[in-house]
This record gives C-alpha cells, sequence and structure tokens, in this order.
DNA sequence: CCCTGATTCGC
DNA sequence: GCGAATCAGG
C-alpha cells in the first residue's frame, strides 16, 4: 500500500462488495461502516444508481415514474403531496421489512394481555388516615397512595412520615418488605 | 431520539 | 457519477 486513497470511489470490488451485502439484506449504515470511507447516504446513492433497490420485497408497481413538477427555484419546500404511484411504491419497500423476511422470524401477534389495575391499596386495614390530597404533602407526610388514581376519593395517607422516608412507619414496612417476606405474605 | 430507505440537486 | 441534505416513515 503505498498511497492511501484519499478519496475511497466505487471499484469494482467496493461495488461488488456492496451489491452482496446490500441483497444480504444488511442496512446501508452497516454496509457504510463494513466498506469504510462512506457514509449511508453515499451508500444509498450508489444503491440507486446501480438500480438495486426495493431488495427482495420489491413489489414491481409497474409505476411510470411521476416525478412530480419539481420546485420552481426556491430550496425550501421541496415536500409536498406524494403521488400515488410514489406512495405505493413506499410501502412495503422497507429495509426492516426485508429484513424482517429474511431472517424469517416472524413476530407472533401480539397478545392480548389483560389489564392488571395497579394495586395501589391492597386491602389494607387503614386506621389513622388522613385523607391528604397531593397539596397536602410534604417532607412529614406520608406519601402512600390509597385508591385509585383516577377515582375522585383518591388521596394519600397523610401520616407523619418516618424521618427520612416518604411514608410513614407502617406504610414504610409495607413497601420495603423484603423479599422473602413478600413471598411468605403472598401465600 | 434512534433508526431505516428515498429523493433531490449542487457539485 | 457522487453524496449531503432532506424527507418520510417505523
Amino acid at each position: 500500500m503505498s498511497k492511501m486513497e484519499r478519496r475511497m470511489s466505487w471499484t469494482e470490488e467496493r461495488v461488488e462488495l456492496l451489491k452482496k451485502l446490500w441483497t444480504d439484506g444488511l442496512s446501508a449504515s452497516q454496509i457504510a461502516s463494513e466498506l469504510g470511507n462512506v457514509t449511508r447516504n453515499a451508500v444509498i446513492g450508489k444503491v440507486h444508481r446501480l438500480g438495486l433497490s426495493g431488495r427482495a420485497k420489491a413489489v414491481r408497481p409497474t409505476a411510470p415514474r411521476p416525478q412530480k413538477a419539481r420546485r420552481p427555484s426556491v430550496p425550501r419546500p421541496q415536500a409536498a403531496v406524494p403521488q400515488p404511484a410514489m406512495a405505493a411504491r413506499m410501502v412495503g419497500n422497507t429495509a426492516l421489512k426485508a429484513e424482517t423476511f429474511a431472517y424469517a422470524e416472524p413476530q407472533p401477534e401480539a397478545e392480548v394481555r389483560p389489564f392488571r389495575a395497579p394495586a395501589t391499596v391492597e386491602e389494607f386495614p387503614v386506621p389513622s388516615e388522613r385523607r391528604a390530597t397531593i397539596l397536602d404533602l410534604n417532607e412529614h407526610t406520608c406519601k402512600w397512595p390509597i385508591g385509585d388514581p383516577t377515582s375522585s376519593d383518591f388521596h394519600f395517607c397523610g401520616c407523619r412520615s418516618k424521618a427520612g422516608s416518604p411514608y410513614c412507619e407502617r406504610h414504610a414496612a409495607q413497601a420495603y418488605q423484603p423479599v422473602t417476606d413478600r413471598r411468605r405474605k403472598a401465600h
């Protein structure tokens, strides 16, 4: 290696590698870092010039290239209404889909998991609540939530909290019970 | 905000 | 031909 190529160009080798990696499903940025000395934009640009965009999926919409009437002369708003043909071509043409397809790892449809209400209260015998609103809370009041937060009667414990604790002694005990204890308690 | 590819257009 | 800037989408 006598000379470091200052401006790496698209040599046959690099183009071949590009083709291979692209058809392998690597993303443009991955390919860019693989090749080195090119940005993903460069890769994408080359891919398009080579005419191998679309990859495996490539639903040929047979659209005759709408090529909108382009901008008058001001470089600002080049984003306008997508042409139908363009839009059609965009769907199902992303690398993500291609990869998902290539790796054959279809996600099973999201399973519906039952809604689990936040267990704020835990049927707990509350002897000395103060029914504090959020406005009543300060450094010395227990901030243990009681009830459904979306309900109008939601409130906080409001007891005097232990020094340095957000909760009163009773609720601190409930909040900070060791795992083993919780296990035991659960049964 | 991270990522993806697509497109435009000055160079 | 090249690729940064930009766009559009997940």
